[in-house]
DNA sequence: AGCCGACATTGACTCCGGTCAAAGACATGC
DNA sequence: GCATGTCTTTGACCGGAGTCAATGTCGGCT
C-alpha cells in the first residue's frame, strides 16, 4: 500500500505505520492532509513522561510505535497502572481540562499528536472520526472492567497467567510464533516492577509467580525481558482457580 | 419547566424524571418525539436482571430511577461490581454484539429503553447526542481508572472511607443534608455483600471495618441500611494510608 | 405473636501476599 | 577488567484480609 503525497515535505502521514490502524484511518487523503496541518510527530525516549496526572489537558494524539503505560497513584507514592497503550492506539482525554493520569513511554516510542482544542473541533468535523473514537473509548472501558475483575477477585498466581497471555497475544506480531498452540517466545516491554503495578501487586510476588510457572515447566525465562510460553493450555487453565 | 405535548398519548418522555440530564437531554422536542417512538419504558424489581453477559447486546437506555449494578464474574462464581448506574445514567453497549458484564437492578427501578440497532442509527442521526455519549462514556472510563486503583493498590480501610464518601455525594439529593459539612445520614442502596463486590472485599471484612468506624465515632449505624457520617473529615483522611 | 429467611456481626484461625533484607544477574561506562 | 547502578531472585518473617463457624438482628408473613 503506498501513498504518494504531493505534498511531501509537510505530509507527515505519508509514510505513517498506522495510517489505517489508528483513528486516521477513518479520513480520506483531503481530511487527512487537513489534520496533518495539525499534527507534530515526536520522539520519546523510554521512561520519558508525555502527560502529568493534574495538569492541564493540552494533547491527543496517536501511537505510532512503542508501549506507554497510563498510571495512577496514590498521594503515598503507591502506583496502579491502569492501561497500556500500543501502536495505533489513541492517546489523551478529549473535553476534559485536566488531564487524570499520567502517561509514561515503557519502551523509546514514537508519536503524532495535535493539540486538544484544535483536535476536539477535528472531530465535530469529521464524523465519521469521531465514531470511531466512541467505539474505541467503549472497548477500552469493557477492557478497563475487565481488569477491574482481575484486580479485585483474582489471586496472584490467576493474575499472572492473564497477564502473560495478553502480553503473547499483543506481542504475538513482533514476536514469533512457531505453530498456533507450540512455545512462543517474546520480550516483555515492562519491568517486573512495572508488571507489578499493572496486576496490583509486588515486585516480590510476580518474581515468585514466575519462578512457579517456570518450575512447572509451563514457561521458560531464557534471559532479559524475553518469556517462553511452553504450555499454554497450563496456562490458560491458571486463569481461573483450580 | 413543563413540557406539553400534542400526542399526549404516546409521549413517555413528556414526564421524564430525567428529561435534561439523560442523553435525550440534547435532542429538541421533534427529534424526542422520533425517539420516542423507538422507545418503551419498563418498571424492574430489586434484584431483578436486565441484561445477561455473555448474551447478545439487544438493548440501550436510561436509567429513570433506582440503582443498578454492572457486574462481572469468574467461572467459580467470585463477582466483581465494575459500576453502579444512577438516574440518568445510560445503559448498555452499543457497537457490540455480545453483552461483557450483567446489569441487574439493586433496587427497584424503572428505565427507558430502545432496542439496541436502531438505538445506534438514532445515534448517527443526531450528533448532539452522540457527542455527549463519547463524553459520557470518557467519564465513565475515567472513572472505572480510578476504581483500578482503589482495588489494585488501597486497603479495606481506605477502600471503606472512599466508597462512603462516594455514596455521601451521590446519594446526597435524596437523603438529607444538614450542613455543608456537618453530620449526613442517608440510605445504601447496597447489602455488606454488594459492598463487598464493589470494593474487591468479603462480607465479613466489609463489617468489620464498619464496625471500627462506628467505634471511632466516624460513623453512626442507625439501623437497616442507613448510615451517618458524623465526622467526614476524619473519614476523608483514611481514603489515603496513615 | 411467633416463625422464618436473609442479612449482619463477631470470633478464632489460616494463609496469601506484603515487608524487610540479602544476594545474584546484567548492562553500561570508565 | 572492574565498578556502578538497576533489575531480579530468594529467604525469613509478619500481618491484613480471607475462611469457617456461630450468633445476633431485622423485616415479612401466616
Amino acid at each position: 500500500m503506498i501513498y504518494v503525497s504531493a505534498m511531501a515535505l509537510t505530509d507527515i502521514c505519508a509514510d505513517c505505520a498506522v495510517r489505517d490502524r489508528a483513528l486516521c484511518g477513518s479520513l480520506n487523503d483531503e481530511e487527512l492532509a487537513a489534520l496533518n496541518m495539525l499534527g507534530r510527530r515526536q520522539k520519546v525516549a523510554r521512561g520519558e513522561t508525555l502527560i502529568w496526572a493534574g495538569d492541564e489537558s493540552i494533547i491527543c494524539g496517536n501511537l505510532l510505535s512503542g508501549v506507554l503505560k497510563l498510571a495512577a497513584s496514590t498521594a503515598d507514592g503507591r502506583e496502579q497502572i491502569v492501561g497500556l497503550l500500543y501502536p495505533a492506539d489513541f492517546i489523551g482525554r478529549p473535553y476534559a481540562d485536566v488531564a487524570d493520569f499520567t502517561v509514561t513511554a515503557l519502551t523509546d516510542a514514537e508519536l503524532c499528536f495535535f493539540p486538544r482544542k484544535p483536535f476536539e473541533q477535528a472531530l465535530e468535523d469529521h464524523i465519521q472520526m469521531e465514531r470511531l473514537l466512541l467505539q474505541r473509548t467503549f472497548a477500552a472501558l469493557d477492557e478497563a472492567r475487565a481488569r477491574m475483575l482481575m484486580l479485585g477477585r483474582k489471586s496472584a498466581e490467576e493474575k499472572l497467567a492473564d497477564f502473560l497471555l495478553d502480553m503473547a497475544r499483543r506481542m504475538g506480531s513482533s514476536g514469533c510464533r512457531a505453530t498456533p498452540d507450540g512455545p512462543m517466545t517474546f520480550d516483555l516491554p515492562l519491568t517486573r516492577g512495572q508488571i507489578a503495578d499493572v496486576l496490583g501487586l509486588t515486585i516480590e510476588t510476580v518474581s515468585r509467580q514466575m519462578t512457579k510457572l517456570k518450575a512447572a515447566g509451563i514457561i521458560a525465562l531464557p534471559g532479559g525481558r524475553a518469556v517462553t510460553i511452553s504450555d499454554r493450555q497450563a496456562l490458560e487453565a491458571r486463569t481461573e482457580a483450580a
